[in-house]
DNA sequence: CGCTTGCTTGGAGCGCACTCCAAGGTTCTA
DNA sequence: TAGAACCTTGGAGTGCGCTCCAAGCAAGCG
């Protein structure tokens, strides 16, 4: 047996919200700057992306052109949510690898998650601290501006 | 009249919590590797600041050395806060000079500020966004590793 | 056919925030 | 008073994540 994703072959999603502007499964050969659109991402970033193993190897037409499919614009929107959590890119290659490796990765897949689940968590309660200081800085300025105002009144 | 706020010339402390491991006001000269032990920071990064205009410039012994004041940590650790809210140091520049300016710019300051702490909520929105994601990302791992070690116990 | 627009590649360049270096002066401890 | 440890400066170097360039092929249109 092999674990169920969504259509089996090597990718890791796990069917988030269905998402928009796309087309259905068998018309889906995107170029690349109809991905530049949907993923606010530059052709230059994309081929990057490709180029250092964060991507799989992209179909190609018959004349060589980047041919993107529904299930690279999945990968691609969960490489933007891994990229807001701050997690360097190199990780994100590294969790990459391990998809194309296969099955029998899933346990460290999972380990990476995890960690990552955490750091977003702590990054959380960081901010919350610092939104503390300028909630504290910022009604101080207002009282100050307050005090200005009603002085220049007088 | 001036608006108060610690001790008069120029700073913009509204007295956090008072911090550790510090010596008493009249005291307080303390030598780069003193603040380096203090802040986390390296004394590289610490000249760094200075030059770039982050820090006002800082007291000097005899003998040309720096001597950071207390006041100085304060202004360190308001600046540690905000670099965690991921504020470009060009732009903590743009308030330290806010700050050497005078009073007058308590308006733009207070600006300042108020769309720092914007960005803040805005990011803090971001990673729960994020964290959701990886939620279910991590639940479909846990199943996965579920499955397989019941099949690996058979 | 000529023109515009879009795509390809490897490799160079950029902006940010440090980080380090060399060469020399200072301060502390035994 | 010797030696270790620390401090100074301007400028160069680093790592990350893009970002752009040049030169050339390809596709669509009047």
């Amino acid at each position: 047996m092999t674990v169920m994703e969504t259509t089996g072959t090597g990718t890791d999603l796990c069917a988030g919200p269905p998402q928009q502007n796309r087309r259905p499964d068998g018309q889906d050969r995107y170029t690349i700057s109809e991905v530049v659109a949907l993923t606010g991402l530059t052709a230059h970033t994309l081929r990057w992306y490709e180029r250092i193993g964060l991507m799989p190897h992209i179909d190609r037409s018959h004349t060589g052109q980047r041919r993107y499919t529904n299930r690279d614009l999945d990968w691609l929107d969960l490489v933007g949510k891994l990229r807001l959590t701050g997690m360097p890119v190199a990780d994100m290659v590294r969790y990459a690898e391990l998809v194309r490796a296969g099955d029998h990765t899933y346990g460290e897949r999972f380990e990476l998650l995890r960690t990552t689940r955490e750091d977003v968590l702590a990054r959380i309660d960081e901010l919350r601290g610092t939104l503390a200081v300028l909630d504290r800085k910022i009604s101080f300025y207002a009282d100050a501006g307050r005090a200005l105002a009603s002085e220049g009144s007088r």
